[in-house]
RNA sequence: GGGCGCGUAGCUCAGUGGGAGAGCGCUCGCUUCACACGCGAGAGGUCGCAGGUUCGAAACCCGCCGCGCCCACCA
């Protein structure tokens, strides 16, 4: 409850009784209770974290903010990282930079159509028309199939699922308190997002950087669409090894391969052997058939092929991994694709050029029985089939074996010959790589994960995917006479058109009646990447071509921070664009994040069911003790879930507030100087600490800075606080003038110290003495301090304030050990030290005296450091 | 198979050349004039194993074991 009637507890005069005070003093019963929902509303209407675009480069801290995927719910994962980032920003902020922190929601993209799929019951279909009445049927109504609806209905149900979950997502970094400027939040499948993704995609199409290519490309088959190489991740599962008979053509001899994906036979179009392996010289170079379909394939040499695996002799499909397109591409081998989009087997035309055969009937009779069916239920009858012709050989072997999947998922990739737009990515490793190197990861160690990666590239990057909710590419092909698409002329949008939506918009100097028809033009059918527009976050935070003087200054960046999960997608990529586009580093530093791990140090996600929820952690502990739990994750390294930590951060919050209210409340006038040892000994100290913390955040360890600070700050209570508790009340102002500055020092430097981890109840604090917002508060200086604290080093001060601590302590175990309250009398007091520390000592002992009830002091000297206490009697009741 | 990280008290983790630490949990005590959402005290460790460098190693080097992550040509 505000008392106007005290002292102003900043300068110790009465409150001047006609202008009623922005600070409300100290309350009687300080609590944590509201202080979120009090605090944001003030900062939302200060516009306390609102970036100033006047700010000249040089005081401008730009922070590339990751757009969390909307998709569902934020979960405790975000909430750690996000405060990770938000302490740095904080941090910045009070050294005095005007700090560019913008929020961003990757809402273009796969997860969010598999949700409108499953939310409304529908399916995209873009032969469907549009229908401007289209209603979605109630969630969870649509039982049977799903409806289907055109692709601009479809667009509009992701738009309005979108919209209703960034608006929770934005409830809940408030509630945490990120010190975002929410006037600058984007979205990736924005006007803005797109034309920026559509300006740089036709850029490096004139510049030779993206282009065209039917080829081998990974695909899923649930999904229908292309992948990248970086959206795949392995998964173990069991699998069976068969040994399968090649029959020797023209009475030549067998050759036997190991495989476990038998039902890729028909699409055999060579046998390989490694060319030092003596076991098939005899072999190499004659032909051989395929079992059931008797197709002739060449036995050929590469070195890639292992002779320690099986037989030696291995079979290229097209295609059954990656190391097939390998061999394919340098042996230059024909393609016999039987594999179709949707998974299936598809028709082959048995006899055609590619598809010759010794024994076209048979060829037919045994594709037959895989036509049209799944890989698996392939896979199976080919089994029976060999097994019947006696070409399989020995039994099967069960293994295990890593597959690879798209993350998203559900059945193994597979490769499938299509026609796909690609970015340069390979020819550009080398500088990429040194890109990797100019810029600064904390912890330094990740920078391991960008290398390993870009030297593992093997394909140029797929961008485009066949499907609905992304952005489009901004082209159109020409159609001939006979209405067949023309790819190797694209026309391209305007610039000044984008964003363009192609199967909607008509390219210049077309009608829209021509779209389809012969000699017209058709669009192009697929949508971007994800990451081909959220590797341009920079660009599109900082609205490069839209309002380039606040692009140059806030890019390039001063930070990227993100989790170290997706170095390979998202902060690979965003160098590649930047690298192209802008020959820069997007950003000076790179902070990385670990991930959050259950009790059972799993890895949360949603497929595990371990998916912690954030708000009512955030409702139960309170936003500060949630960020402190986070905080303590140091830079990169994953940490386990522990809302026992959360409680620790509760309790640290509250200590603020009591401290601070023990502090200010009522506190007598402070004079000009600290005059006693032990207030000198104190700041000085405090300085340290200030100078620890700032360097841990120049170096963005602000798990550090928080620890350092928070073990002080219990010390502090714990010691200083109670020593000087005599001075605090005592009546004479002389006595209590230099404590009552240092307290004011002191309670000023820690509500700053803390201002970044605990914001709302620093803020609390802050507010009972102090005019505007700790948050815009200069970050304590460690210098400043140690000049109010000069001369407590030279003159043993400081050695004074360790002694009386350490005689303080060894009182309280004698109390404590006899069962007596801290408050007990003691009658006497030998402290055998050095002749040093006993002259320490007699500079606090004043203060130690009060604090500790002694009657008599006696310092001995001695080599060691001992205490006798002599309680007095106990009093009867 | 390669790379990176980790291994310290029951738990979560600091500590990078000289004394083995913190918080939580546990035990005991204390209505103490900021705080019982508190205060004080205590028990608890072969610093993964083995070798080396050094006057001295939890730390530096080599090897091994275990855990995690990333990557790989995964047939």
């Amino acid at each position: 409850m505000p008392d106007s009637k005290q002292p102003d507890p900043a300068t110790g005069d009465a409150p001047r009784e006609s202008e009623p005070s922005a600070r409300p003093g100290v309350p009687e019963r300080p609590s944590l209770e509201g202080l979120e929902e009090r605090w944001s509303a003030v900062w939302e209407r200060d516009g306390a974290y609102r970036f100033d675009r006047a700010a000249v480069r040089e005081r401008i801290f730009s922070i590339d903010t990751p757009p969390p995927t909307v998709s569902g719910s934020l979960h405790v994962g975000h909430v750690f990282s996000y405060t990770h980032t938000d302490t740095l920003a904080r941090y910045r902020r009070m050294r005095g930079m005007d700090v560019f922190y913008p929020m961003g929601w990757d809402d273009n993209g796969l997860p969010t159509e598999r949700r409108v799929q499953n939310h409304f019951g529908v399916r995209c279909d873009p032969s469907v028309p549009y229908d401007p009445d289209f209603t979605p049927p109630p969630a969870g109504a649509s039982e049977g199939e799903p409806v289907p609806v055109s692709r601009p209905n479809f667009v509009e149900l992701c738009l309005q699922l979108t919209e209703s979950d960034e608006r929770a997502f934005e409830e809940l970094w408030r509630t945490l308190g990120l010190s975002v400027d929410w006037s600058m939040t984007y979205t990736t499948i924005g006007a803005l997002a797109q034309r920026i993704s559509q300006a740089s995609f036709l850029g490096l199409l004139a510049r030779g950087e993206a282009y065209q290519l039917e080829a081998p490309t990974l695909w899923d088959i649930d999904f229908r669409t292309a992948v990248a190489q970086a959206e795949l991740e392995d998964r173990e599962r069991p699998g069976a090894m068969y040994r399968v008979r090649f029959a020797g053509a023209s009475g030549g001899a067998d050759a036997l391969i190991e495989t476990t994906r038998p039902e890729l036979i028909a699409a055999t179009v060579a046998v390989l052997a490694h060319p030092d392996d003596a076991r098939h010289h005899e072999l190499v170079g004659a032909d051989v058939l395929t079992p059931l379909f008797g197709t002739r394939v060449p036995v050929l040499t590469h070195p890639l092929v292992d002779p320690e695996k099986g037989t030696g002799l291995v079979m290229v499909s097209t295609f059954g991994d990656v190391t097939d397109v390998t061999w394919w591409r340098e042996l230059d081998l024909p393609v016999r694709s039987v594999l179709g989009p949707d998974g299936r087997l598809q028709e082959v035309p048995w006899g055609s050029p590619g598809w010759e055969t010794d024994d076209l009937e048979r060829a037919r009779a045994s594709y037959e029985q895989i036509s049209g069916r799944t890989i698996n239920q392939a896979r199976k009858r080919m089994i029976e089939m060999l097994e019947q012709d006696g070409d399989l050989v020995g039994e099967p072997e069960p293994v295990t074996r890593a597959v690879k999947f798209f993350e998203k998922g559900e059945r193994p990739i597979e490769i499938i010959t299509s026609r796909q737009w690609f970015i340069r990515t390979v020819e550009h490793r080398e500088a990429l790589i040194e890109r990797g190197r100019e810029l600064h990861w904390h912890p330094p160690y990740m920078r391991a994960r960008y290398e390993d990666w870009a030297r593992g590239l093997n394909g140029d990057w797929c961008v485009s995917r066949q499907r609905f909710f992304g952005v489009p590419f901004p082209v159109w092909y020409r159609l001939d006479e006979r209405g067949s698409v023309l790819y190797d002329d694209p026309i391209v949008a305007r610039g000044e058109r984008l964003p363009v939506d192609p199967s909607t918009d008509v390219p210049d100097g077309y009608e829209p009646a021509q779209r389809g028809q012969p000699n017209g033009f058709v669009a192009d059918p697929d949508v971007m990447d994800t990451w081909a527009t959220s590797s341009l976050t920079p660009q599109i935070a900082g609205h490069a071509g839209e309002d380039d003087e606040l692009y140059r200054k806030v890019f390039p960046m001063d930070l990227r921070p993100q989790a170290h999960d997706i170095i390979r997608t998202w902060l690979f990529y965003t160098v590649l664009r930047s690298h192209l586009d802008e020959g820069v580093l997007p950003w000076r530093d790179a902070a990385i994040s670990g991930w959050v791990l259950d009790p059972d140090r799993k890895k949360m996600s949603k497929s595990k069911g371990n998916v912690v929820t954030p708000m009512h952690l955030l409702e139960e502990y309170g936003a500060d003790a949630v960020r402190y739990w986070a905080a303590n994750g140091r830079p990169g390294a994953d940490t386990a879930f522990d809302p026992q930590q959360m409680k620790v951060g509760r309790r640290l919050a509250v200590k603020l507030l009591n401290a601070s209210k023990f502090a200010l409340a009522d506190l007598p006038p402070e004079g000009p100087a600290l005059n006693h040892p032990l207030d000198r000994a104190v700041i000085a100290r405090l300085s340290g600490v200030v100078r620890e913390a700032t360097s841990s955040f120049e170096d963005y360890d602000y798990a550090r800075a928080l620890e350092r600070t928070e073990e002080f700050f219990w010390w502090y209570c714990d010691f200083y606080l109670e020593l000087i508790k005599g001075r605090r009340y005592d009546p004479d102002p002389d006595v209590s003038a230099s404590v009552s500055h240092a307290l004011r020092l002191s309670l000023s430097a820690f509500q700053r110290l803390f201002a970044p981890f605990l914001p709302f109840v620093s803020e609390e604090v802050w507010s009972w003495w102090q005019e505007g917002s700790v948050h815009r508060a200069p970050w304590p200086d460690a210098d400043e301090l140690a000049a109010s604290a000069a001369g407590a080093h030279r003159n043993g001060e400081e050695m004074a304030l360790e002694v009386t601590a350490d005689v303080l302590r060894e009182v309280r175990k004698a109390k404590s050990q006899a069962r007596r309250p801290m408050r007990a009398p003691v009658r006497r007091v030998v402290v055998r030290d050095t002749a040093a520390r006993l002259q320490a000592l007699d500079l606090g002992s004043g203060d130690l005296v009060a604090a500790g009830a002694i009657e008599l002091l006696e310092p001995v000297e001695d080599d060691e450091f001992v205490v006798e206490v002599e309680l007095a009697p106990e009093q009867e009741p």
